[in-house]
DNA sequence: GATATCCTTGATAACGTTTTCAGGGACGGA
DNA sequence: TCCGTCCCTGAAAACGTTATCAAGGATATC
């Protein structure tokens, strides 16, 4: 499978040079070069006929010669998982409108839950020369990181903490934002409360776990093996997992999900079987979202400051790029508990808010 | 077995280039690249050592250099204009599929139907060096993508047809889906059939607009222009277009939305009113989504196939850059109307299909 | 009027690759 | 033993920039 035509130079479309500009106005490139970087250091006369030859011409420095004298790019690589999960969508649009403001140009890559893609689009990353990289890690393996994000990269995790790098991160207070969602449950009189959680090689997932196990734990309830489902975090793993607690011999009159695409999943499956909520079964979800409200019914939801965790790894980054000697953070932010109609607490109406943010060095 | 040391070269983290590798192996610089490029050209014992010393070094090639050598960069850029819509996420999700199973790499940018932002990201992908680019067009002036897209690169547009330019392109049958939704609420007997519709410089929202009109005039039915209320395509324009149209003196009995986050508004504005969907007003959207059948009532929607669209616009600027003489081409592809209860339509529950995919060269 | 200073410009060396070209050693055949 | 091949290797050019250096003319100072 030949391909490459090299040879045969066609005058046409070929991208204009520096060395075109230069010809075409009758100067040399250090002029041209100089016209770019500081107009009023050429006479006018000269400065004029090198803008008119770089217009007529359309002339754009190549970005590629310019990163080899050392001119770092003004790009921002961020790495999500899911870019269908509207979490992670709305913690991009939260990086994005702080790296926007600073100057930045946000490269956004999709690791679609899967280390070798993530491992491939790192390293695109990090080949195309971008200023930094915002990631939300795979895990995976324990050297996973160390070669891709090498030093001369300046690196921010979100969400999860990565298996064995110690980059800057910023992530929610899990347990605390689970233990409340289920002893909500658990103060509306629920006895038997099952937990739909996440894949254990995910910090987030264990951490939900430890939510559940704690909240129960201190109503002095015991821990049903079987009340524990664990699925992937998609839409489908919620739909198969509600289906096999509502299977149970005895089943459990309240569901926890512990991400909100399983809960829609968990959702279309109750519909499906025509199973009520919140009378047959009530459910509270990790993560809010924007249409909560116009679900069936609405949703009691722990809600996370997506934005404000985009926002916040962005500030990080950037103080890192200014300053990599700082000491390593790690950011938490607080959850909120926004109770609507899944849960069957008749509308309250009010959210049962958390207290601000706090952050803490490690 | 002495080694030259050439340089006092500061051991810190600058990244390790193609000399250094060479110095440490003991070979020249060619001789490393060829075991990057062909390895069997080389000696065993060569091979071996550069192999090790380019592991000890953690080196990889430059990317900038090989581009300014004329390597062409494995990358594809993505422009859509709200990363939280999941219209164009699953668009994107299509993409992804045929680039990833042709080894390509996805690089996603978010233009926020802003022109000045689309220019920007645009400008930051060709200088990046992308193989080619996929956007959705914002539109905007005469000459918008003229210098930006300028010919070496290879561009496709999707969903809407860009200003000026005439790159192959991939849509919708915008009128036909419309129509067919208007026509199902007129068949339910409603006669005030009114239109939330968008921004009138996207070409999607004009063809929805003609698509409703056809439909009206097919009926015999007035075209009434308070009817027509035109927002921005967003969650919050859907919003306050719904509370205006049922602030109306002769409130519509049925509201056809013209875009899923609108249609999202439009629910929350009716729920929030405490106004009945169907009863009250029957509600057809334009563009399904996943969690359509889990919202209050399951959304009745002209569903786009969003996967296909992605994944023949990839397939389309492959072949383009295959083959750049090709004529233009623009592929249309057929809505299916999902009947559900927010029209009213109480569960007949099977979906009133199109056919197929046609194509056409225009 | 001579010397010092300033300003504008061009030539050129890097930056890190890939690729072409030529040189040299090993090997085979005569 | 000598010559022709073949294989492996290194030197060097090129890709498009930016930055440094030096040259030259104009202007200022005495």
């Amino acid at each position: 499978m030949t391909k490459s035509r090299a040879r045969v130079r066609a005058p046409a479309a070929s991208a204009a040079t520096i060395q075109r500009v230069a010809d075409r106005a009758g100067v040399s490139i250090a002029t041209v070069s100089r016209v770019g970087a500081d107009p009023r250091s050429v006479s006018d006369q000269l400065r004029l006929r090198v803008e008119e030859a770089a217009r007529a011409l359309n002339y754009r420095p190549s970005r590629a010669a310019r990163t080899l004298r050392g001119i770092k790019s003004q790009a921002i690589g961020v790495v999500i998982p899911d870019l269908e999960n509207p979490f992670f969508t709305a913690v991009v649009r939260g990086i994005d409108s702080v790296l926007q403001a600073a100057g930045y140009t946000l490269l956004l890559a999709n690791s679609d839950e899967d280390a070798a893609r993530e491992r491939n689009v790192l390293e695109t990353l990090r080949a195309e020369g971008v200023a930094g990289i915002i990631f939300v890690p795979i895990n995976a393996a324990r050297d996973a990181y160390t070669e891709v994000l090498a030093p001369p990269l300046h690196t921010v995790a979100v969400d999860r903490s990565p298996g064995n790098l110690r980059p800057d991160l910023v992530t929610v207070d899990n347990v605390e934002g689970t233990h409340i969602g289920v002893a909500h449950l658990l103060a509306l009189g629920h006895k038997d409360v099952a937990l739909l959680s996440g894949p254990s090689r995910h910090s987030t997932a264990k951490e939900r776990d430890r939510g559940y196990e704690e909240a129960l734990r201190a109503a002095g309830l015991p821990l049903r093996p079987e009340y524990i489902h664990r699925a992937d975090f998609r839409e489908g793993g919620g739909y198969d997992g509600m289906k096999a607690l509502m299977a149970l011999p005895r089943r459990p009159s309240a569901v926890f999900v512990a991400n909100n695409l399983m809960t829609l999943g968990a959702f279309r499956a109750l519909h499906e079987a025509r199973i009520r909520i919140p009378d047959e079964v009530a459910i509270v979800g990790f993560d809010d979202m924007p249409w909560a409200t116009s679900l069936n019914p609405p949703l009691t939801a722990v809600s996370q400051p997506s934005q404000e965790i985009g926002s916040s790894s962005a500030d990080l980054l950037l103080d890192r790029i200014a300053r990599p000697e700082r000491a390593i953070r790690h950011l938490i932010l607080e959850t909120k508990l926004m109770v609507r109609a899944s849960c069957g607490a008749a509308h309250r109406g009010r959210a049962k808010a958390g207290p601000g943010t706090h952050a803490g060095q490690r």
